[in-house]
DNA sequence: ACCTGAACACCGTTCAAGT
DNA sequence: ACCTGAACACCGTTCAAGT
């Protein structure tokens, strides 16, 4: 058989989703697909470009289009979405802060600039979305009622700084 | 050469600061403490309860005598203990983390049993706790200003919850 | 109590060569 | 454009046997 890339992912994130993160490796996947280990270096140029490839696929199929309304209902908004794309698939949150690891912006960009919109200063916008991002990184597994305890938390301390001069 | 268990963690701590947490491999550590790999299995029954017993060891290291205090500097104090112990050496945070999955207990339970003396409830001490503990191992490399920033984001939410009825 | 020797079942990555 | 074949330099873990 003969794959393009985006069949490569694809089936990448059907290993993920039937084994997790620990066995998708490039050698098993190579294998789930009938080619040799090598043949998946025509694609990629190594294994953290595919999780990268992955964690970007897993995101588009969660993004919903923007709507209009208050800062703190936007924010929560972007939180859950990001939660529930994560939540889809096997180890989807490790994989997910691991390729984050590399390159944060695009995951922090919508959550700052809503931050931004509400009258934050630079700083408080950048640190708040990284705070947030990180957040629903690391409680993939909390029941819902804490995990929206604890980002509530975190949403009173940004009301705290930006109600303060409305 | 032979060696006791705690040698053993000490050379993987040296092993871990001078090449890294990919570099900690059993053959390694291993080859150079100038053993088999195998006889690693003596002291420990996996990688992971090695890892384990690093992580105990670099907070160990690193752990202060208790002090009466307000209970949010208390928090914070405890919050900047655990991220000064894990700073100590290179991918402590990672290693930390990838301990406090498997066990969260003991580095939850200072700052739980905190929030429970400033009158939290159970439920808001255990996430505030959690998230608190997160939010330490997950902003390692944040820059010391920005680090308060979104520690004082935790704190200002948990203000709002604790000071409501004093 | 601690280690050797040797094996088993894996990894990621490279690269000339093929179609 | 995509893959093979084969290699290189590694992994974690087990276990009978040695001292």
């Amino acid at each position: 058989m003969r794959y393009r890339r985006d069949d490569v992912v694809a089936r990448a994130i059907e290993v993920l989703d039937a084994h997790g993160l620990d066995a998708l490796s490039m050698r098993r996947l190579a294998g789930d697909l009938g080619v040799q280990p090598g043949a998946l270096y025509h694609h990629f140029t190594n294994k953290d470009a595919l999780l990268a490839a992955i964690a970007d696929e897993i995101l588009r199929r969660g993004r919903r289009p923007a709507e209009i309304m208050a800062w703190d209902a936007e924010v929560q908004l972007l939180c859950l979405g990001l939660r529930d794309a994560m939540r889809r698939h096997r180890d989807g949150a490790v994989l997910i802060a691991q390729v984050n690891r590399a390159d944060a912006e695009p995951l922090e960009r919508p959550l700052r600039e809503a931050l931004e919109r509400a009258g934050a200063d630079s700083d408080l916008a950048r640190v708040g979305a990284r705070t947030l991002l990180r957040y629903v990184l690391s409680h993939e597994d909390e029941a819902d009622a804490d995990f929206a305890l604890g980002l509530g938390l975190l949403l009173d301390g940004l009301r705290h700084r930006l109600t303060a001069r409305t």
